[in-house]
DNA sequence: ACTTAACTGTACCGATTGGTAAACAGTAAT
DNA sequence: ATTACTGTTTACCAATCGGTACAGTTAAGT
């Protein structure tokens, strides 16, 4: 028999992009075979804990991602205004200028926010209190930074959900440049 | 055997509740079953195209809902400043006050957008013309009003996703005022 | 009282669901 | 050459999936 030497983290992107196509509940297991091109039997070796334990390894992979190359330089850059200038440009290239939507807010809205509602909770809160420390860097007060980093993460949701909506992701970069003159 | 007089009027509004909670994949007749506390006999009875036909009847329930509620006073009203405020508090109300989410925002994020991707589509585009409409009857630019349309119908989305990621409701009632407030 | 049509419960269908078990192949160290 | 470990395939499981068929029940119209 064939040995493809795949290894778990090769695998994550390819499940994350099932995930993020049909959900939770509808990445069946039979979508996650065909998507990461691996049989049952591979996809258990890896992740023995079944759907859970790879949604939960996708979650957690994107949330290192964003923590390396969003909520660390949030934090520990510089120039806080050079930090949240990157964040947009990081955000946009992540979602592919809006063509891509968030995994992340998509398991927030169904019912298996009770399963990972530890993870996105984090996610989530790591992500507002990343870009308020920036915007307080900057100069604001600590009150109106509170209030402009939710603002700016709901929004990049919203933007998605409403780019996907219209089936225009043109809505998302022009979404993206309004908050960032809103921060100035 | 019993005979509970139950119209599809009555039924949508439980439907979409089941709808609401699990996405359209999670969503299953088992649940609808007991969500409607109608047998699947009655349920077929009165959506013969299944599950596709009750999403597709939920999701034309809200539209009307939205249609009577806010698109037409947003376009009908005397004074467009009143029927922005009062879209405000309707969406307060409808979504109580960030503890429900918007089922086509779910639709639109989750691959059911190729079934139901027209009215996921006509929904926010109605919502986002009808408000730009009242902006303009408001004194702003055709541009300027079509750019804070579009900006506050996707923060509402993004607040929603926001509010309910952090399991905390509040959130959302603080982006509708910043909003309102951008609006002024 | 009798018919008619609207409604409902139950049993059933094939297909697919998430998950398990075991046989098997390749690699690397002993 | 043997062993042990890591992957991979295949077959299989009970449960549930969406959907159908239909007999039974009931309210309304006459």
């Amino acid at each position: 028999m064939a040995r493809t030497i795949a290894e778990r983290a090769d695998v994550l992107p390819l499940l994350a992009e099932v995930f993020r196509r049909h959900g939770f509940e509808g990445a069946s297991l039979a979508r996650l075979c065909e998507g990461s091109g691996l049989g049952k039997g591979s996809l258990y070796h890896f992740f023995p804990g079944g759907k859970d334990d790879m949604a939960d390894a996708v979650l957690a992979h994107i949330d290192a991602w964003f923590v390396s190359h969003v909520f660390a330089p949030l934090r520990e850059r510089a120039v806080a205004r050079d930090a949240i200038d990157a964040m947009f440009e990081a955000v946009a290239a992540y979602f592919q200028s809006g063509q891509k939507v968030c995994i992340v807010g998509v398991f927030a809205l169904g019912e298996e926010r009770d399963r990972f509602g530890a993870r996105v909770q984090a996610y989530f809160a790591e992500w507002v209190a990343a870009l308020a420390a920036a915007l307080e860097r900057d100069g604001k007060s600590a009150q109106r930074a509170a209030l402009l980093a939710e603002d700016v993460v709901a929004g990049i949701q919203g933007a998605l959900v409403l780019a996907r909506a219209l089936a225009r992701p043109d809505v998302f970069g022009r979404a993206l440049e309004g908050m960032a003159a809103r921060l100035r």
